[in-house]
DNA sequence: TGAAGATACTTTGATTATCAAAATAATTAT
DNA sequence: ATAATTATTTTGATAATCAAAGTATCTTCA
């Protein structure tokens, strides 16, 4: 099955990067000062349990001097606060702000919204193939690791 | 149908940050001096018709500043190499290399090999059912422009 | 209990990816 | 042939990223 194979592919690397324009065209019209990256550490910050910089780094797979560069910004920016551990004077926790949370919130309304168009289109059999192809893929970069 | 919305979400998400784990180390294992972007473009010089500069850029929605400093790497580093077209020389043609060709085939080898592992536990009609439900996936982000 | 080691974070210095706008070179049109 | 257009490069700026060095605080153990 070599065809099928090739329409999978394609069609996986053209949705990869219309999710990709997508959530850009999102950001852009949501007129705010931000980027996906910083949208994505906001909402990693909003949906980690402990708010402290190097669990939302590891969070975000991503060095904990990047992320001290991007909390600085989006401090400035008044979308984030720093505050230092009373119980451990090392450790600093992160919280989103008012700001932050309206951010946090239009970007989950993004994802349900176009979850729910593609849903709609599906009948029942194609919704399970998906859910068992997209398990069949986690499954794959899991063993992958 | 909220849980299936949920489902689809969580793993869209999840498998969309797998995926780029996954390709930046096939990229890693490779032992080879490049980035994910310069992959995909010395990928999409291999497979568009027209390599101009021009062409090149558009394909991977990138400007022609960010192409040339690009390709200025590459040419560097032996992957691609530039030629102006004797038709008009205002135009640059850029091809890979044999360096080059190998990355290609390997990173095509990549793709061929996850596609083969996720579609490996669906049958026939659940292969008809997922290209089908992709293909709607990208209908829905077309309309959205 | 106080020095040594570990931990959490920030800073520094570098690179890559990106854009918009200005510059250059070549072609086409008037 | 001069003006306008086109293809590319250069320039100047910013964001995202890392590794390694630096700082402050905590923990351990001798």
């Amino acid at each position: 099955m070599k065809e099928i194979h090739d329409v999978l592919n394609n069609a996986l690397v053209l949705i990869f990067n219309l999710v990709l324009k997508s959530e850009e065209k999102f950001i852009r019209n949501l007129g705010v000062n931000l980027s996906i990256a910083e949208i994505h550490t906001i909402d990693a910050i909003a949906k980690v349990e402990k708010k402290t910089m190097s669990e939302v780094a590891s969070n975000l797979s991503i060095t904990l001097g990047t992320l001290t560069a991007s909390i600085n910004n989006l401090e400035k920016k008044g979308y984030v606060e720093r505050n230092r551990s009373q119980v451990d004077r090392r450790v600093v926790l992160v919280n989103i702000t008012q700001r932050g949370e309206d951010v946090v919130e239009q970007h989950r309304a993004f994802h349900k919204e176009m979850i729910k168009d593609i849903v709609a289109n599906l009948n029942t059999r194609e919704e399970l193939a998906l859910v068992k192809a997209l398990d069949n893929l986690i499954d794959y970069f899991m063993s992958k690791k």
